[in-house]
DNA sequence: TTGAAAGCGCTAACAC
DNA sequence: GTGTTAGCGCTTTCAA
């Protein structure tokens, strides 16, 4: 269990302990000779860098806190393992933290981040408040936030555009020959203000009447979504299609319409955003707006890092460009 | 950015720094009056332990590594999600890391892990050779395995109990009056074989013929399911269920199912194994076995500190029960 | 009860 | 090209 250090090395070489150091650092201030038989005996006697060692002399830790609601979420799993990869290429590690359920969590997994003496912190805001949770903490070291719920706040971000993407879904729905277009979800948090924001638009544009359903919810799950359209189905269907604010929602939509004998698509179109893992399982192939979690995670480190390692000052908001999903739960209408 | 140390504490306060460190770390060697003016002033100046630096000379970092083949995955961030919480309440951060695709990536993060001084690793083993494959590592850290796949080998894991799981599983089918069960899944595993073990045991109790219809992929997906389940279909059909042998397996086959207008449940009962996620949604509802991720994350924590804090030697294999959750996809006969 | 000092394993500045 | 040494921020003997 005892770990062999560059001491020991040195000792075996018949060297300093300094000019092992070099050998593995890849020094040009060292005999080619001498660096071989070092690196060679190093390998020999199993020796690895003490990470916590170097970290203490170079203040640098190699070390990115990953910090998202829930791990436990297909949406944050999957940046996380984007970021991680990301990370890993560049040389860095991840240091996991789930900051649910309160905000009270947030604040402590981001303290003791900073105690760990990360280089950084890739964020996944829990709240429109988080921001302002965090901030004593955030300003004392390079954060990157995965939300544009910051859209007000001088901290950088990586976002889709939300806006967007709810814009090209609802003229999706309009191309299809839709005309009556049910917005249906929370419009808390300025990602969502953001994406009832791009139907607005497209309705505009469109000459399109606005429906509203609200979700009061501020949380949306499945559950929230089901509970919600059964009321809503409850009443006369003066709508041929629903744009859902997330994929959770829809398909507690979809669960609802089902059990009621409302079929999709053929009564009623459905459209999600998000394109969580679940959107392209059978039987559910449900028509939604992706999000390039893969892009946001790798923007995101790279935006970590240029912050870390050139101390890039000031605030980026970059927002990505979402797609539209087509798969079964829309129909040409007429 | 620079943080405060216990040095400008110390000189603040216009005590010895080892004060400072007595005050902070509760020793009792301290007077009260002292201890509580130096707490102050601490949280007054802003100051926070360098875990990396208290690491260095405690030669415990308070780490444990989590290694699993991918985060995306809804069994591991299920895992994750469960493990870094218990870790975390106990003291503990978690260090993530992906090691697919292949087993030399799993060998280089594990190495690394080491590198970083990791307390502990956990680790979800890509594949049946993932032991020797990291022997020389895991035998320097304290190392539990998730997964059955070690059976044999000395070394501490949790997993649930896979041939029970299948055993009823199979049985359940028999109670609904099924005769005629076939068996669908790969065998190249020790955690599929004890499955396929399940099931024969039950089949030789019951007095039912053993049916297989083995998969030659070395990965159980949705798509590999579907792409055999359509084999499969293009036969007679001599059997009313089917015992999938992982869930992602029973999407595959529930897809291709409803291609070919074979009605599930009322053609043929399904049931898989695993119960992630996507088993519980709206139109999918598929009958499966629970492993219990929670209970096996933090018996796994659990086992991991034990052997970290006492130094608990030899191994221990525990084995968790796994559940019968009934759905929608196994009807009764007749 | 408090201070002084050693030392954890490493890097880098400075000698030779 | 190689050795010597200081020091990163902390905990913990050992003295006082």
């Amino acid at each position: 269990m005892k770990s062999v250090t560059l001491k020991d090395v040195a000792k075996a070489a018949g060297v300093s302990y300094a000019t092992v150091s070099r050998a593995l650092s890849g020094s040009p201030q060292i005999g080619s000779e001498t660096r071989e038989r070092i690196i060679k005996l190093c390998d020999e006697m199993g020796y690895t860098t003490n990470y916590v060692a170097r970290s203490m002399v170079m203040k640098k830790t190699d070390l990115i806190g990953l910090v998202v609601p829930s791990i436990d979420n297909q949406f944050n799993s999957e940046l996380a393992y984007y970021a991680e990869m990301s990370a890993r290429s560049h040389g860095y590690n991840i240091m996991l933290c789930n900051s649910g359920p309160d905000m009270k969590q947030e604040k402590t997994v981001v303290k003791l981040l900073l105690g760990r003496q990360v280089d950084g912190i890739l964020i996944v805001p829990q709240s429109p408040k988080t921001y302002e949770n965090i901030r004593a903490y955030a300003d004392q070291v390079p954060t990157v936030f995965l939300s544009e719920n910051l859209r007000d706040q001088p901290q950088s971000y990586v976002a889709v555009d939300n806006s967007r993407g709810a814009y090209i879904g609802t003229k999706y729905l309009y191309e299809l020959g839709h005309r009556d277009i049910l917005y249906f979800g929370r419009r808390h948090s300025t990602t969502h203000q953001l994406r009832a924001e791009g139907y607005m638009k497209a309705c505009q544009e469109l000459g399109l009447r606005q429906r509203f359903f609200n979700s009061e919810f501020s949380h949306s799950s499945i559950n929230n979504g089901y509970q919600l359209a059964r009321d809503l189905f409850s009443k006369s269907l003066d709508y041929t299609a629903i744009f859902a604010s997330t994929d959770s929602n829809a398909l507690g939509i979809m669960k609802a319409a089902d059990e009621m004998h409302i079929d999709i698509p053929n009564r009623l179109s459905l459209i999600g955003f998000d394109n969580i893992t679940a959107t392209g399982m059978p039987r559910i192939e449900l028509t939604t707006i992706e999000q390039p979690k893969r892009e946001m995670a790798v923007q995101a480190v790279d935006m970590l890092r240029d912050k870390i390692e050139n101390g890039t000052q000031g605030y980026v908001h970059q927002i990505l460009l979402p797609t539209l999903i087509k798969r079964g739960t829309c129909r040409p209408l007429g």
